[in-house]
DNA sequence: AATAATAGGTTCTATAATTAAACCTAACAT
DNA sequence: ATGTTAGGTTTAATTATAGAACCTATTATT
């Protein structure tokens, strides 16, 4: 069966995931981030099954996260291009990707890491702060409900510790 | 057919995204953040279907990020609890959470977000920095291989713009 | 001009995962 | 003794994924 649709969530993660909740779409935005555009492209980078990127690629120019449009110097390709909501997700795969080297790698280390362009050296690992600036934990982070909060929602988060 | 299998792949996105790379696997994460530890009542606040629910949670023990453990109160019970690989994923939620809230909401604005406890202003949204302590966008960063990086991976970002 | 090659798909089949609902068992409550 | 709760498993229907072959419009080659 289709899996339960999150589309109208109350709830950012969940609407995020159920547009990117699957493992090749991830995949796909990090090649395009770093400039691959054309479809058999995607295919060969990532091993892909064609059929499976024709349809992640739709959903996403559908959600506006990608653009597509033909190639004026050769009619054949098409271009696909991250748009701003795509872009955006760089800090997305940056925290994964800063999660995953660290937790799913034995000794061998980190195959990748993203870095500053100029230095060469890893970006920092993302922290969270507080608007007073002050460094946050886990600990001292709460949900709290939003302008568009339903009674039900706040009653959600009243329930939590 | 199963999916294509990352847990090998030379790259801290794909890893993740192997155990992550589904939608409930991140909304059972983001409840077990904010308390909730038991099946039940990770079935009540997600609607998750009671197999599916069986099979993620028996992944993520197997994986590490969470552990499971008998109530000696009530023998029927098992907690689930979050261990130290689970509880650093907040970081990866809030990155997806200010994407969604900013991206995926019209005129009605988010419904949630994470907030400081203390004052209960939004968390501040998140920023990579180079380890100077510059800011970096997109266009600052790129990809290089790290310690594990076959020279196969290195020849792959080499034709990286 | 004719032929081949390329890009971006679509179609087909087999297999695996997701869903919903009913069922099961051990432990606890009345 | 009976019922209820917690945490699952089982079953069946539906859907997504993988892999391969195929299709069509364009561009390159002979």
């Amino acid at each position: 069966m289709r899996r339960k649709s999150f589309e109208d969530a109350a709830c950012g993660i969940a609407r995020s995931l159920d547009i990117l909740g699957e493992a090749w779409t991830f995949l796909i935005i990090r090649e395009a981030l770093f400039g691959v555009c054309a479809f058999d492209a995607f295919v060969e980078r990532l091993g892909i099954p064609r059929n499976t990127l024709a349809a992640k690629l739709e959903t996403l120019t559908a959600h506006g996260l990608m653009s597509k449009t033909p190639d004026p110097a050769d009619r054949r390709r098409a271009i696909y291009r991250l748009e701003a909501p795509g872009r955006e997700l760089w800090v997305v795969l940056l925290a994964l990707q800063q999660w995953g080297n660290k937790w799913l790698f034995e000794e061998e280390g980190a195959p990748s890491f993203m870095a500053d362009r100029k230095t060469r050296k890893p970006v920092r690992v993302l922290k969270a702060y507080a608007r007073s600036g002050r460094p946050l934990t886990l600990e001292d982070v709460t949900m709290i409900p939003g302008p568009s909060a339903t009674p039900a929602l706040k009653a959600l988060f009243k329930s939590l510790p």
